[in-house]
DNA sequence: GGCATCCATTGCATAGTCTGCAATTATTGC
DNA sequence: GCAATAATTGCAGACTATGCAATGGATGCC
């Protein structure tokens, strides 16, 4: 309930201009589109476009939602198996992505063409994994920090991978792609453990 | 160009309160919803709602569209055969109510059961001949007043029940059923001219 | 090179909107 | 007639959006 209805009609704003900005630069190109364009479309001032992005990058990438607080406590205090717990908090995130396909969609392809998006992308994704960092440190207190640090990347990389395959096809869910990321990853898992036990 | 972000914003919010007046009335009956339950639904607080309609039927009825206003203009300077620039008004108001058949619906179907909600519609079509007469009395000035009157109500009663019959079948345009209407009317017409022949 | 133009970006003052709260007034079931 | 619930309204303050004007960068043309 922490949302208010103000910072719930500023989100919608921000989503807004995000879907301007996609929708602007998919049909026009993202060179073409300059920032007074997006505020027309979305419906607000060039001024208030600035109060939230910085620029067009920021805008096509919008404010991209990062762990949810309420499944990361629960990791946190989580006192199973670690890699089921593991994927109890990535499905709570995937949860909250599944029905922004569209935006996902375009958001991938525009990266793809354009540096300063990927970019973006790519900080984004870093800050996820610094932000699973933080709850695997609360979860086991006791390991080595790098151990923590690959397997936050481990994971988040398994969820841009699932990312990207969900956006190439509408048949597949994302949940249904990550778990068969999750589950190639697994397999490599077992391969490496072959190895050193030979 | 003479509505301004903030006034196009302030439709949307009137328009988003409309729907979830509306919404709540089909999923529990009108009388069940509370205005709370309307401001949370579209997302502003109560005051809010209070801000924008006087009570629960009126922000079912929400702020119907009136003539539109350069139609209006081309009527009342047009030259050409009062039927036809009359249609030519019908014709421009009828496309701004076109998109919105799921609203009119939902209020037509909540003005058959409620009879406050049902007074509102019909003050408004009141309204509605009270713009035409205007119009017509610019257009024809030296007509006869009754004469005005009886016209103006009888393109706005053909209005109503094109109205009627378009949200009660998803096949049919607005524009075909008022053209359908029209054509009735017109028959009616004859056959008083012909008994006053005769 | 230098100028004109277009666009991005920012600061600032102001107008306008939304909200929380509390008080007042119906309505309704019992 | 009395609680309880819902509807309304006033008000002051918090917050947001906007217009405008200024700055700076980039581009393209003479």
């Amino acid at each position: 309930m922490k949302i208010s209805l103000r910072e719930k009609r500023r989100r919608q704003t921000a989503l807004d201009i995000q879907r301007a900005t996609l929708d602007l630069a998919r049909e026009y190109g993202f060179d073409q589109v300059t920032t007074d364009a997006i505020a027309e479309r979305a419906g607000v001032s060039t001024r208030t476009f600035f109060n939230y992005y910085t620029n067009k990058e920021a805008a096509s990438v919008g404010h991209p939602l990062g762990l949810p607080e309420e499944a990361k406590r629960a990791f946190e205090a989580g006192n199973r198996l670690l890699s089921e717990d593991l994927r109890n908090l990535m499905a709570a995130h995937l949860e909250q992505i599944e029905d922004m396909q569209d935006i996902m969609q375009d958001m991938i392809r525009l990266a793809r063409d354009h540096d300063r998006v990927k970019r973006l992308l790519d900080q984004f994704l870093a800050g996820l994994v610094e932000e699973l960092k933080a709850s695997l440190a609360l979860r086991m207190p006791d390991a080595p920090d790098d151990l923590r640090r690959v397997l936050a990347d481990w994971v988040l990389t398994g969820l841009g991978h699932a990312i990207t395959d969900w956006v190439g096809s509408d048949h597949m869910s994302l949940q249904a792609a990550f778990k068969r990321e999750w589950e190639v990853q697994s397999r490599v898992a077992e391969i490496l453990l072959e190895s050193r036990d030979g």
